[in-house]
RNA sequence: GACCCGUUCGUCUAGCGGUUAGGACACCGCCCUUUCACGGCAGUAACACGGGUUCGAUUCCCGUACGGGUCGCCA
């Protein structure tokens, strides 16, 4: 078998999708697993669309999800240029052998492509032969009356120029390729092999759009999923390794990945479960990482802070609270800045309890007597302050939490306590009123 | 409307003729923790329907219903 050549084609609209990313996963995973080329085709004949922004939204999702072009735009290859708006001259030479051939002929400017309509098997590598009787359509328009190409012409001469041999795309293109093998059999070609892989719907069973939430993948970046876990999560949608396990690391997904474990049915997207897998990343990584993560992650909200801020301990208890990069900001920002936000309800669930003002006064000089500002002696303050109350050490741990840090959840306490330090504890709590 | 694809817990899925229909997210309960989580354990919850084929269908075939997709000088 030659080696495999797949490509990903978007189209510069503005953002990279989630079924667009998937797409793109799986013909890099099919590559990556093959020992074959995956290269990056940016299908931007509509020219309203082609803006410098708008090729960046797609190179950004890809290198962030860590899906690496052998082929495309920046990075070059010999079957380029990789952009369909360079390669007018290659289209140019394809169209006058379906002139030469008598093929096409003009209609109101435009050129149309005689349609043979005749009756095409695709032996679809994922739904199996699916046969698409003659059909009555309209001769296809192949380039526009103002000069450019369109979609189903170029899409074919770019596969074939660039050698591509499986074409792994979404479902919604299957009925469009009996179009395209008349393409391919007018051009005396054998086409690829075809695998068309089911969509991705939104929570309400539709084509997920670019308005459902989650569906740029710009949204994960920015929330701060763990690009690993996202990637994760998105192989699992409508593929299957066929074991009773989620967390799948790349490399294992690029040594497990067959076509033949591509489900047929489309898929809703779930982005819960995408945040547990992320989640599931980050209860695991190493400090330092977590720490280089997170720091830029911390500035964009405008919390100044520096390395000291987040020592190994903080951040070994970090990791197992947050699903992504933006659930840390909050717990974190109670530690680091002294006006940090008050969670409303979580102060009038304190006063409905109790006047805490007691219990806080309590806890407060049971901590003035501490002698090494350190985990056990402060759990034993605690426990003396309850005694002296007659209450349980219990009941004084959520009045103290939320006047140390606003939350009603969040880090141990003892573990609040030392991140603040005696002085910074005792004045919020002296504070708290 | 025509043509294609599909249909297992709410969701993602395992299953490829005989299973107590398994796992995961979510949900609920318990344990751990005198806090918040993490973690562990248990529970609720599914084969769309009707015909066949077969000793036996979730599994194979045909219908029906439902869902999705495509029918552009968008990609």
């Amino acid at each position: 078998m030659s080696p495999v050549r797949v490509r990903f084609a978007p189209s510069p609209t503005g953002m990279l999708h989630v079924g667009g990313a998937r797409t793109a996963l799986f013909n890099w995973l099919f590559a990556r697993h093959n020992g074959g080329t995956f290269i990056l085709r940016v299908e931007d004949t509509d020219n309203e669309r082609n803006t410098p922004e708008a090729n960046e939204a797609i190179f950004s999702g890809l290198t962030w999800l860590g899906l690496d072009w052998d082929e495309g735009p920046n990075r070059g290859g010999s079957r380029g240029p990789y952009r369909q708006s360079e390669r007018s001259a290659i289209y140019e030479s394809y169209l006058n052998k379906l002139k030469d051939a008598g093929l096409v002929y003009d209609d109101a400017g435009a050129t149309r492509f005689r349609s043979p309509n005749t009756t095409r098997a695709i032996p679809d590598l994922i739904c199996g032969e699916t046969v698409f009787a003659g059909r009555e359509e309209p001769d296809m328009t192949v380039r526009r009356a103002d000069g450019s190409f369109i979609f189903h012409f170029v899409n074919v001469v770019d596969d074939i120029e660039m050698g591509v041999t499986h074409v792994i795309r979404g479902e919604d293109h299957l009925p469009n390729t009996p179009r395209h093998l008349d393409l391919y059999e007018a051009f005396g070609v054998t086409p690829p092999h075809f695998a068309h892989i089911p969509l991705i719907l939104n929570p309400s069973g539709t084509k997920m759009s670019k308005r459902d939430e989650g569906a740029s993948v710009a949204e994960y970046k920015n929330a701060g999923y763990h690009p690993q876990g996202v990637l994760n999560y998105l192989a699992l949608l409508g593929w299957s390794p066929k074991e009773d396990r989620e967390i799948f690391p790349t490399q294992e997904l690029v040594s497990r990945f067959t076509l033949e474990g591509v489900n047929r049915g489309n898929a809703k997207f779930d982005l819960e479960k995408c945040a547990w897998i992320s989640g599931q990343y980050f209860h695991v990584m190493e400090p330092a990482a977590l720490r280089e993560v997170v720091l830029p992650f911390l500035a964009a909200s405008g919390l100044t802070s520096t390395e000291a801020d987040l020592p190994d301990a903080l951040l070994l208890e970090l990791r197992t609270k947050i699903r992504t990069l933006s659930e840390a900001v909050p717990l974190l920002t109670a530690l680091l800045r002294d006006d940090f936000p008050v969670d409303a309800a979580a102060t009038a669930k304190l006063r409905a309890q109790s006047d805490p003002k007691p219990l806080l006064d309590a806890l407060a000089s049971a901590f003035q007597e501490v002698g090494t500002w350190q985990g056990s002696e402060l759990d034993a303050a605690i426990g003396k302050a309850a005694e002296g109350l007659g209450t349980k050490k219990g009941a004084l741990m959520f009045p103290c939490r939320v006047a140390l840090t606003g939350q009603a959840g969040g880090f141990g306490l003892t573990m609040v306590l030392e991140q603040l330090g005696r002085e910074r504890s005792l004045e919020r709590l002296t504070r708290f009123s």
